[in-house]
DNA sequence: GCCGTTTTCGGCCCGACTGTTTTCAGTCG
């Protein structure tokens, strides 16, 4: 091995020895020869290795002799293997984040179980450091902005934040004097989960002038392109955003084209072409003439179809839907009358009971079902039994407190490997309704995953299945089992998936949200809130039931007190 | 891990800073 590999192993060692919790002097001892390795002319490591003098170098004792001899005669060193594989991986990534060093990251590890960034993000977006040795509430923050920090360069964002920044971009943009038009396009508008840049069409009749303005706005950090139609920028949360300007009679055949997706777009133009008409970012042409479209309604008009909302134009079967007229009449957030998933500071939540209930009947909810964790939970502050009884008797004060709102008591109760619950029955049945979660065991094999999840589905007492893969955004597959399967379960036994809205869960993914539907399963769109800001989320799980083709009727918590109430009971 | 010897083990660079903590631990440069 050259000198430049040998010094990465020992530098590597030092810290997996760091994050092992070896001596800091051990590790120290690494880097420094790391360091003289480094520092060595381009053959004089070999030549010490060779004349067998590597041992007179300061900083290179017995242990590291040996080592060296063994990485540049053989290229490996079994002794690095076998530290590098007793240390998961990802700890080194999350060495990363500033402000955290191996101490702290063992210390996660260790109590937490982090073993991954998203693990350690949602651990901090659950208020889960702050009770931790050497942690506290500015540190968890400092965290996530850390984490942050590491994501805005892997050049991959959460949908919540790109939007709020292109949103912003969006109102400076409106600034312009002589403009006409500007919308958000691209995978935004679309309402993915995962968004890679800005896409903003806009329509003005001094195209080169707003290209201009554009890349001069004080949120511009670079420039990489500007030209006379087009300007493509790097902002300062470091999220790339692309400018399309165009005439004003264009703007509706832009946007369409600058919204996608790519795949809605081809089968489009395949429809196009059938009926003898040619579709680009410029129009829509019979021959050469043009084919005047005032706005996207027109556009798809003009092709027979009725109007598509963007979240569905994903080719997954909404332009056969808008032939047949037979899109859905997409869910409302204003539909939505109350809350279900909500922690407060029982478990890991930071809000009390009574601030939470106060904050849903100022935002207008009917209802909110309030789901501490369960005590297997542990990690996360879960309820033991007579905390349980505790929080059911402040309830029912609040209940004679507040009548205009209706408060549910339930808790999110953890799935242990065998599928059971955390609490006997008897427990589980003085609550208004269970939402039945995994936490942990998250990589059993597919078969025995669907066997424990269809168990839990099979409960009686289990009222809604909590975010179903437990997946996390950029960073954590789902679980692997049979979703079908799990569908089909909860069909039969009457249970509501979740579709949780944390910003790092979407979880059901958009993808499964039509196959639900259409099985004839209801949709709880829960904010699975840890603080009172978290209620807002709400909007995202809005934007991805859209997404997922769900109306009014598939979501659960669309409907009134009454019939909530009706539902509890009857179950 | 290494070093330097007091040949058997104690010391190993450190100051600023932050966020904890209530006198200190961990990170950074």
């Amino acid at each position: 091995m050259e000198k430049q590999g040998t010094a990465r192993v020992l530098e590597e060692i030092g810290v997996l020895l760091e994050l092992k919790g070896e001596s800091t002097y051990k590790s120290r001892a690494y880097y420094n020869a790391a360091r003289t390795v480094e520092l060595m002319g381009e053959d004089e490591l070999h030549r010490l290795v060779h004349e067998d003098k590597l041992k007179d170098v300061k900083g290179i004792g017995a242990a590291l002799n040996e080592k060296l001899k063994e990485l540049v005669f053989t290229g490996s060193l079994p002794y690095y293997d076998q530290l590098k594989s007793s240390i998961p991986e990802g700890l080194l990534d999350i060495l990363r984040v500033p402000g955290l060093g191996p101490r702290k990251v063992r210390t996660l590890y260790d109590m937490l179980e982090i073993t991954t960034l998203a693990e350690l993000e949602y651990a901090c977006r659950e208020n889960r450091l702050v009770n931790l040795k050497g942690f506290g509430q500015k540190t968890q923050e400092n965290i996530l902005e850390g984490i942050e920090f590491l994501r805005r360069y892997e050049g991959q964002f959460f949908y919540s934040e790109a939007r709020e920044i292109a949103e912003d971009l969006l109102e400076r943009i409106k600034e312009f004097s002589a403009l006409d038009e500007v919308s958000l396009a691209g995978s935004i508008r679309r309402c993915r989960e995962i968004v890679k840049d800005i896409d903003i069409v806009a329509a003005t009749d001094e195209p080169g002038r707003l290209a201009r303005f554009f890349s001069e706005l004080p949120s511009v950090s670079s420039i990489i392109a500007l030209g006379e139609t087009k300007a493509s920028v790097q902002l300062e949360e470091v999220i790339n955003a692309d400018l399309r300007v165009v005439k004003n009679a264009e703007f509706p055949y832009a946007l369409h084209h600058f919204t996608g997706s790519k795949e809605h777009n081809t089968a489009l133009r395949h429809r196009a072409k059938k009926m003898g008409l040619k579709i680009n970012e410029y129009g829509l042409f019979q021959d050469q003439k043009l084919l005047t479209c005032r706005n996207e309604t027109e556009l798809f008009s003009a092709l027979n179809l009725s109007y598509i909302q963007p979240e569905l134009r994903e080719n997954y079967g909404e332009i056969e839907a808008a032939e047949k007229g037979l899109l859905p009449i997409l869910l409302e957030e204003q539909d939505v009358k109350g809350i279900f998933h909500v922690h407060t500071d029982y478990s890991d939540g930071i809000n009390t009971l009574e601030e939470v209930v106060r904050h849903c009947r100022d935002l207008g909810y009917e209802y909110v079902g309030i789901t501490d964790h369960s005590q297997s939970a542990f990690y996360a502050g879960g309820l033991k039994e007579d905390d349980l009884a505790r929080q059911a008797e402040e309830i029912e004060a609040l209940r004679e407190k507040y009548h205009d709102i209706g408060i549910y008591h339930g808790i999110e109760s953890d799935i242990r490997i065998d599928g059971t619950l955390d609490y006997e029955d008897q427990v589980l049945e003085r609550l208004d309704f269970v939402i039945a979660s995994v936490h942990s065991g998250l990589k059993m094999e597919r078969e025995k995953m669907t066997e424990r999840l269809k168990r839990a589905v099979a409960h009686p007492l289990v009222t809604m299945l909590g975010h179903p893969t437990n997946r996390l955004l950029l960073g954590r597959e789902s679980s692997p089992y049979e979703l079908e399967k799990i569908f089909q379960a909860a069909l039969e036994h009457e249970v509501i998936l979740e579709l949780n809205a944390s910003p790092a869960r979407l979880d059901l993914d958009w993808r499964h949200l039509k196959k639900v539907k259409e099985m004839g399963l209801q949709v709880s769109i829960n904010p699975d809130a840890h603080r009172l800001e978290s209620f807002r989320d709400i909007s995202l799980g809005v934007a991805i039931a859209r997404k997922g083709w769900l109306e009014k009727k598939d979501v659960f918590n669309t409907r009134t007190r009454r019939e909530v109430d009706q539902f509890f009971n009857h179950r």
